[in-house]
DNA sequence: CGGAATCCTCTTCGATACTG
DNA sequence: CAGTATCGAAGAGGATTCCG
């Protein structure tokens, strides 16, 4: 729990946008999974997620704190430290994304084969 | 596969919308659910539906005939009749369907509970 | 460091009306 | 019956800037 999360854990040109499974809002899978080890910090749980604002980070903390799957605990510091950690509610959401990474394994490629077979044929609305 | 849908089979007030899992769009996973059981019409889909617009059916039916989750059949008659059905990958949904909902039976209220208890204090920002 | 405030765009969903 | 066309509201997500 103390070592870095690696900041290419999740695949920069991965097809998961493609994927038809959605755990809560779009970044909130990825910080489950990011809080898996165990506590992190506002910065280095944001490292990983390529891209996300602050401020999205920020709504979607609150709204997994709200929903009881993470605890932000505020340490009265300077500079300011806060740790966010999965409850046993948020880790029970794991074995769903598991779930959904076994489903795209096996069946995501024929997804985007289709699509790809779909948006090729002229005599359809071609991609755009 | 003749039977007709029952048009009850979504609770209207199921707190479904809470569910932190999401199957394709909106109602891609109530449509997987709809044809779960055989080939059905464009309104045998709609009925149970409640409140689906026919634009937005067919933008969902579109989507998924594209992601390869269902054919579209047409038959040329008077009046006309187009019937969906789900393919293997399609059909491949229903498990993952399945973990969704049992993660919920045993999760939601939970969540449910946080949310509430959140909401209901007042140092945080309020219900709106 | 960990946000908050503001502004903006894009997509999604819905209401309504019309058609082959 | 099975859509299409058009309009509009709403919210998620993002860019930028500023603060204790």
């Amino acid at each position: 729990m103390a070592e870095p999360l690696d900041p290419e854990m999740f695949d920069p040109v991965c097809p998961s946008s493609a994927m038809p499974i959605q755990i809560g809002d779009k970044w909130t899978a990825m910080v489950v999974l990011c809080l898996e080890g165990g506590r992190r910090r506002f910065n280095e749980i944001k490292g990983p997620l390529r891209g996300i604002t602050p401020k999205v980070l920020t709504q979607t903390l609150r709204a997994m704190e709200r929903d009881g799957l993470v605890t932000r605990t505020a340490h009265d510091e300077n500079p300011p430290r806060v740790e966010y950690e999965l409850t046993p509610l948020g880790r029970s959401l794991l074995t769903l994304i598991e779930a959904t990474r076994a489903w795209s394994r096996e069946h995501l490629p024929a997804l985007l084969q289709a699509r790809a077979a779909h948006d090729s044929t002229p005599d359809r609305s071609p991609p755009g």
